[in-house]
Parts: C-alpha cells; structure tokens; sequence
DNA sequence: TTGTTTTTTTACCATTTGGTAAATCCACGA
DNA sequence: TCGTGGATTTACCAAATGGTAAAAAAACAA
C-alpha cells in the first residue's frame, strides 16, 4: 500500500494515481457511477485492476477522490464573481466562464450531473460544505446590487441555477445537441451570442 | 409468453405490465440504466423476477418500452406551441407547461437526463424520429416571427434549448437544489416569476 | 367438472464484477 | 552488487445480476 501516512509520494505514485484519475474520469462520466467498471478503468489507464487497487482502496474511492478534486475547479468561476465589479459585466462574464467550461471540460461537467441526478449520495457532504457557503456568498452580493439599485428586481437564487442550468447543458445534453444541430458544429459561438443576450436582457430590465 | 401476435391483452397483462413499468421508471430515474436491477424492479412491482420477464423480453426491453412511452408526453407541451398565437404568449406559456411538467413529472425528466447524459444509446433513434422534426419545425415557426418583426432577432435552436435547460434543471438538479434551497420549500413560484421574467426580457428585447 | 391456456413460482445457471492473497518483479540506495 | 521495500502480476473468490427451464398454480372455456 502506499504510505498514507505524510511522506510525500513517490514519482511513480503520483504519475499512475494521476492516469488512474484520469481514467476514471473518462470512464465515469460515459457510464456514471454504477456503470462504470474498474475493468473498464484499469483498461483505460494502461494498467492492471490489482494495481488500481494498490494505489486506490476501492471504486468509490476513486470517485470520490475524482469528485473532491473537481469541486474547486468547478466552483472557481464563481468565485471570481467580484462584488466591486459592475454587476451587470460580472454577470455576464460569469456566464462566460462558465460556457467555456463546459466546452473545456464536458467529461467533469458529466461526471457532476450523473451524481447530482443520482441524488449526489457521495458528493453531498462536499457540497454543503463548499457549494453552500459560496452560493448563499454570491446571492447576498446579487441582493445587495438589486439592492443598491445597480440591477433591476431579480432573483439571484434562480438567476444563478439559470446559469448553471443553461452553460451546462452543452456539455450535459451534447447527444441530443448533436442530433438537433448535427454533429460538424461547435454551438459555443452562437450559444454565447445566445445567453450574453438573454441575461444581458434580464439585467437590464427596467433600470439603466 | 403473452402472445405479442396481435390479439388484445388480458386484463392481467394491461395490469401487469403497467405496474411493471411504473416500478421501472421509479428505479430506474433513480438509479439510471446499469444502476437499476432487475431484482429492485421485481421488489418495486411486488413480483418474481421471472415473472417481469415474462411480460418483458429483458432489462432493455423494459427500459426501451418506458422511453419510447415517454417521449410523447415529452413533446407534447412543444406540440401545443401555436403558429398562430401571440408569439410572446406562446413561447412563455411553453416556458410554464414545461416547468408544470418537471414538477409533475420528475422521474421521468431523469429518465431522460440519463439516458441523455450516457449519450442516448437507446433512445437515438426514437429522438431523430420524433424530436429533430418537431424541433425544426418549431425553430421554423420562431424564426418565422422573427423575420416578421414579430419579435426580436434571436437565435430559435439555442433559445428551444434554454427552455429545456432551464425547466427541467428543477428535476434533474433536485438533489442540488434542495442542498442550496432547504428542502422544505417548493422551487416552482419563483421558478415560474424569474423564468418568466427572463425570458419576458429576452423576447421584448428592442421589439415592443 | 374437465381440459386447456395463461400466469406464477421454484430452482437453477453463466457471467460479470469488486475485491484479495500471495508470489514476483523491479528500482534504487548502501 | 546486493538487499530491501515499493510496484506489479497471477490466480483466485464471493456476491450480484440478467436470464432460463420446467413444474405448479390460477384462470377460464366447454
């Protein structure tokens, strides 16, 4: 087994667990959770599934560890939201950060959906303890822009959900993109075009 | 066997085989395709596991049954989008049948989502058969009121696709939701309000 | 009631799958 | 170069799972 205890891993720990991560990646968000099989993995990495096991101490934990992993990454465009900012550029950009995301990272992006569809039984702790805080941060901010006038009335709770819900889809729902719009384009241009126009309406309502 | 050569099926078969499916779709919403089993299906229903298969050539069989049923209701409330209503009216009243749908109808969302989200094994033809015409109809008629200043230069595909999205986000984001919402509030009121709002915005836009 | 068909149960089976034990291989420092 | 500990493979296993055969039980028509 490979020493958990402190000592810094060795080059050829931290080269497979990061193959074996990525792996499993593929492989998980393809075929969610249950799906996927650590056969399946250990194909994909190069590797044997006793060596999987050696660097790993099971399935779920290698989902796990894929799903902690994620979560920053996945937060980190909201992070960004800066409340001295002007709201209605933040927003906005948000939304861009988060379509370029999908783009970049469609397998992450579906790694996330299969758990939360799947009740997020092993992602929930991790949720309340990040997503929860962040999101009720980043609301109060919208709130205190509507506030101060520098937005129309809006809901930042299900502003935000809309922005998730609609930046995601690309990744989540490609399938069916494909089969709508073919498979040759790429829709991130004309989606962009798309959601900077519809937020950029909803933020700019009746004020300014 | 129960005969599948014509001749109507017997009281017990129309029974059997609704309460099969009806256990199927509670399992396998929750647990996706590879996640559901046989035995979950059988306990669901109150039936032997040999006895589901009488009535069901297979897993598949029964999962391919419960998405073809599907898909219909799935299309209806675009069905009901009329070419010869007030356009404003007719996409926000879409916008409301589509949410009342994922409230009323969340398992079924789901079913969709993950079959979606494996990349539509089983359900890819039925969508080129089904949905891509009605979509392309119904982006023809968007794109018909916007060439007749009707409502503001938009982009019909990705504006369909932000309406899915954004409704049905409510039932396969559910579990997230509920982390960031509390649990004892029904999302759907404000749901509505700001979905409304947002798309009310997007569809005004310089147009009246 | 009796014969026939439909429905259900009992008893299995083969495969898949997550996981383990132990032997072997290999890198590397002394 | 040789020994030691980390890395990998080989050979398994038990449980879960989709599925089947055939007997038993119900349902039903005559």
């Amino acid at each position: 087994m490979p020493e958990s205890t402190a000592k810094q891993p060795s080059r050829i720990q931290q080269r497979n667990r990061r193959v074996i991560l990525d792996a499993a990646l593929e492989v998980f968000s393809k075929h969610g959770y249950r799906g996927a099989t650590l056969d399946q993995i250990a194909a994909e990495a190069g590797l044997s599934k006793p060596n999987i096991l050696y660097y790993f101490n099971g399935k779920e934990d290698i989902h796990v560890t894929l799903l902690s992993q994620l979560m920053e990454t996945w937060l980190d465009p909201l992070v960004e939201l800066d409340p001295d900012g002007d709201p209605r550029r933040e927003i906005l950009d948000y939304v861009e950060r988060k379509l370029t995301m999908s783009r970049e990272l469609p397998r992450e992006s579906r790694l996330f959906a299969n758990e939360i569809l799947q009740g997020a039984p092993r992602i929930e702790p991790e949720l309340r303890r990040h997503l929860k805080p962040l999101f009720d941060e980043k609301c109060a901010v919208i709130a205190g822009w509507v506030s101060e006038g520098k937005l129309p009335p809006l809901d930042p709770q299900h502003l935000i959900f809309s922005i998730w819900a609609t930046t995601q889809h690309y990744a989540d729902f490609e399938a069916q993109a494909q089969i709508l719009l073919g498979p040759e384009t790429d829709p991130s241009p004309r989606a962009l075009a798309h959601l900077q126009a519809m937020f950029g309406a909803l933020l700019d309502l009746p004020a300014q």
